[in-house]
DNA sequence: CTGTTAGCGCATTCAC
DNA sequence: GTGAATGCGCTAACAG
């Protein structure tokens, strides 16, 4: 059996209070008892009890992260921001993978107020959390990351989707580019929403009429991406030069859909991506993209429930990051190729 | 505030021993009285604060999961499949990045026995910590993944890496090659030293003898991939025409630097990697590697504690998976490319 | 400075 | 069936 506070307490002669006070620094205590209480911490090989801490305490010093998958680069690199800080401010993180499943989340939710968290991150799978999550915010706070739920005062950590998607789309026609088709990510989500919106808008600031049929819903995935370009590329005539896909895994497969058609990038088609992730320099073509600040997302999520823990902070706070078109090899140099 | 036990059984009129037990099942309970508390659970909005029922019941139904760094594809999908399965047994993970750093490992196995998990989950970075986690291993299950501590008793989820070498090495040299090289990972891992003598055992049967100059340690990363590859490719005589890499980042790294130098894969130089990850399949021209099971080894592990600590076994268990040849095209096999 | 007392919120005897 | 009492291991008053 693991020893307590007080076997040390007896070991060392003292009260179970003084062990407590030398551990925690929480009161001056007399030399010769400090040394004997731990001596006697060593020799036990004591170890504190966090939950017996936590429950008297009601702070557990862990947050606990909602993320669609884990496997998914853009979320791994938040996660590491996010473990990376919590770390140093003493926090442990609970990783809670939602598989995108609303029940799932919602069962989450539950059990991570349950184990008294003191934070929840949640990057949410856009189901309509939100009297859920409002509740829960009253009582312990939440940052959602990348995605939002519309009307809660939660903080949140966004990045200027819009504008990101605005860049990528007068890049495209920047190089001449006209027929220019977009697969989104699915549309009840902020972020995806948001992206779609940038294209349109770089597309009426052009000129070019949105067409309807070049746009798909690609559901951020690999598979999805692969199906809307095989979409998008169906149908002899009123074919795409350039593809804006919204996220780099849905334009990787993407470009696997594009090879199986026989068309090069960027020659026959131009490509660009979202997020940045690691694959995307080491594909070939490298893929253009609109880089985002993943480790920092992860980063400035747990201060912001720092700031609140420890700095008593009230009024939501709603971060809103820049992100950065990474020029590299999916688009070409600008000479569309006609004939070809 | 949260309510408590105590608010409910008010609401309801009847003894928190009462609530408890229409809350657990733990025993009968009159219809009228078990509806009332129900009722009272629903009003208040009531949810068990599990730090209370773990201090009682010596359960947190928590693991710890010590991963050297959730970014890299492959941990990341061994950490997918831990909370695929911890969840379905009701355990909630704790993800730690030791980020290679060995006092951050010895923090964190601190920490986690602090937060009484229930088990461990640990993928070594491979600092001696074999008598911590001898010692902690005394209290709480321990599972070591993909990686081993020699001589101390803990479960173990590991995969035949030798002979996972042996065979790339193994297709290598029926292709014809001779002048082999391998990129090691370091050499303190278990892993990174049976791979090692995979490739040996291969080359001695083949009666090819091994050079020195043909074995570089790349660290496992992506950088020291690239450069143990450069160092393999200087001095103009005695290149290797085959490269086996220990891990698919590092492979990616040494295509870079392949690439650098001019050399066209698989024409010019043949490459295997190890693990399988998405992108291997995903590059071009697409990794010949490795696979492991990935997925399978987080939800073995997570099995393993689960048997200690519900069916109560005691004995040290022992799982050898075994890995898999994946032709693709970088070894130039003139075989089809295969997606897996 | 230090020991004693009193909970944190729950599950579990033990009587009734 | 059910309530009262007890304690999980710890920290925080409260007296000295």
């Amino acid at each position: 059996m693991a020893a307590t506070i007080h076997d040390v307490a007896r070991e060392a002669g003292v009260s179970a209070s003084t062990v407590s006070r030398v551990l925690n620094g929480s009161a001056p205590v007399n030399e010769e008892k400090r040394r004997r209480v731990l001596r006697a911490v060593e020799k036990l090989n004591y170890r504190p009890n966090a939950l017996a801490r936590s429950l008297k305490k009601k702070r557990t010093h862990s947050i606990g992260l909602i993320v669609p998958d884990i496997t998914n680069p853009f979320f791994a690199e938040v996660a590491k921001g996010v473990e990376d800080v919590a770390r140093e401010y003493g926090y442990t993180v609970i990783l809670c993978n939602s598989e995108n499943d609303p029940a799932r989340e919602r069962t989450y939710l539950n059990v991570l107020q349950e184990k008294q968290v003191d934070g929840v991150i949640f990057v949410t799978a856009g189901a309509n959390e939100g009297d859920r999550v409002g509740r829960l915010e009253r009582g312990i706070p939440v940052v959602m990351l990348d995605r939002e739920i519309p009307g809660i005062p939660a903080d949140a950590v966004l990045v200027d989707n819009e504008e990101g998607a605005y860049e990528a789309a007068k890049h495209l026609l920047a190089l001449g580019h006209r027929r220019i088709g977009i697969i989104t990510g699915p549309l009840l989500l902020s972020t995806a929403e948001e992206r779609l919106e940038g294209y349109k808008k770089a597309m009426r600031e052009a000129g070019v009429p949105v067409k309807p049929r070049l746009v798909k819903d690609g559901g951020f995935t690999f598979q999805g991406g692969y199906a809307a370009m095989h979409q998008l590329l169906e149908g002899g005539n009123d074919l795409p030069s350039a593809v804006l896909a919204s996220s780099d895994i849905m334009a990787l497969g993407a470009m696997k859909a594009a090879e199986e058609r026989g068309l090069r990038i960027p020659q026959d088609l131009a490509l660009v991506g979202f997020d940045d992730i690691m694959v995307a320099s080491l594909v070939k073509p490298a893929l253009t993209t609109i880089a985002q600040p993943k480790r920092q997302m992860g980063q400035l999520a747990v201060e912001m429930i720092v700031e609140r823990l420890e700095r008593g902070r009230r009024r939501a706070k709603r971060v809103l990051l820049r992100p950065k078109l990474v020029v590299r090899e999916s688009c070409g140099s600008g000479r569309r190729s006609d004939g070809a």
